[in-house]
DNA sequence: AGTGCTAGTCTCTTTTTGAGACCAACAATC
DNA sequence: GATTGTTGGTCTCAAAAAGAGACTAGCACT
C-alpha cells in the first residue's frame, strides 16, 4: 500500500510555500476568506436564493448581528455576493449571489456534499481519538 | 409562507438551520474544522506526501509551532491524517494522509484549483470595493 | 563541554469573536 | 398621540482564540 503522492497536485506549481510571499499564494488568499466560520453557511443560503439581512439572521440563529454584517461585507468585498438597498418604508437590503459566487459554489458544494456523506466517519474517528486520549 | 429555512440544494435532507441542533448539521461540524486558517494548507502538503513536524514547519514558515501542533492534532482527531512516531535518535514524527483524508481532498482540491484560477477576479473585486469604500 | 537537532509545551500579548445595548425612521396598534 | 415593533445596522465591553517566543529533555556530533 503506497499512500504516497497519490493525489495529483493542482496544475503545475500549486503554491510554493517555502518561498512564500504575502499576497502571492492564491490558495491562502482566497481560502482565508471562505474558510471563515460563517462564510460557507451564508454562501450556502444565498446559493439557493437571495435573502435579506433579517432573513439570514433568522436562518442562522446563532450568528451575531455583528458577525453577520462583517461576513456579508467580506463576501461582498471579494465579489461573491451583491448587496442591493430597497427604499421601502423601513429600508430593506437584499443580498444575492453573483456569477463569481456561483462559480465558486460549484466546487464548494462538492465539499459540502462530502461533509454530509462522511459525517459519520468523521464523528467515528473523533470518538476513537477522544477515547484513546482519555487513557 | 414557510419561513423555515431549508438551506441547500444538496442531495436529500439538506440542513434545516432553523431547527438547528449543535452536533446535527454535518456541514457546520465538518467545515468548522477544515475551514481553519491553516488546515487546508497542511492538507494540501500532506496530500502530496507524508511530512515530519519540522518539515511542515519549514514548509509553512509563518505558522507558529503552537498552531501547527494544534492543527495537526485536530486533523488527526477528525481522521484526516495519521501520526506515527519513529524511535530514532532524536525521535521523529511523521504525519500522513489517511484514506478519509484523501477522499475529502478530492473535492477540496477542486476548490483550491478554483482559487488559483480565479484569484485575479477576486483581487479585482476587492480593489473595486475598497475604491468605492474610500469615497 | 558546548552546540544543535528533535517535537513539542508554557506563558504572555495581541487579535478576533460573541453578547448585548443602542440608533433613527417609519407603521400599525392602543 | 404615546407605545410598540420592524428595518439594518453600529458601538462597547467581555471572552475566546491566535501569535511570539522562551523553555524542555534526550541524544549526536565536535
Amino acid at each position: 500500500m503506497d499512500n504516497r503522492a497519490r493525489v495529483p497536485m493542482l496544475s503545475g506549481e500549486p503554491c510554493d510555500m517555502s518561498t512564500w510571499d504575502a499576497g502571492n499564494c492564491p490558495v491562502r488568499d482566497v481560502m482565508n476568506q471562505i474558510a471563515g466560520k460563517w462564510s460557507t453557511l451564508i454562501l450556502q443560503a444565498l446559493a439557493e436564493k437571495p435573502y435579506r439581512f433579517g432573513e439570514l439572521r433568522r436562518l442562522v440563529p446563532d450568528i451575531s448581528q455583528r458577525m453577520l454584517t462583517q461576513t456579508l461585507r467580506d463576501l461582498q468585498r471579494d465579489g461573491y455576493i451583491g448587496r442591493e438597498v430597497f427604499p421601502t418604508k423601513p429600508p430593506s437590503v437584499e443580498y444575492r449571489m453573483t456569477e463569481l459566487g456561483y462559480s465558486l459554489f460549484e466546487p464548494l458544494s462538492k465539499v459540502l456534499a462530502w461533509a454530509e456523506n462522511n459525517h459519520s466517519s468523521v464523528k467515528a474517528a473523533r470518538s476513537k481519538f477522544d477515547e484513546s486520549e482519555l487513557a
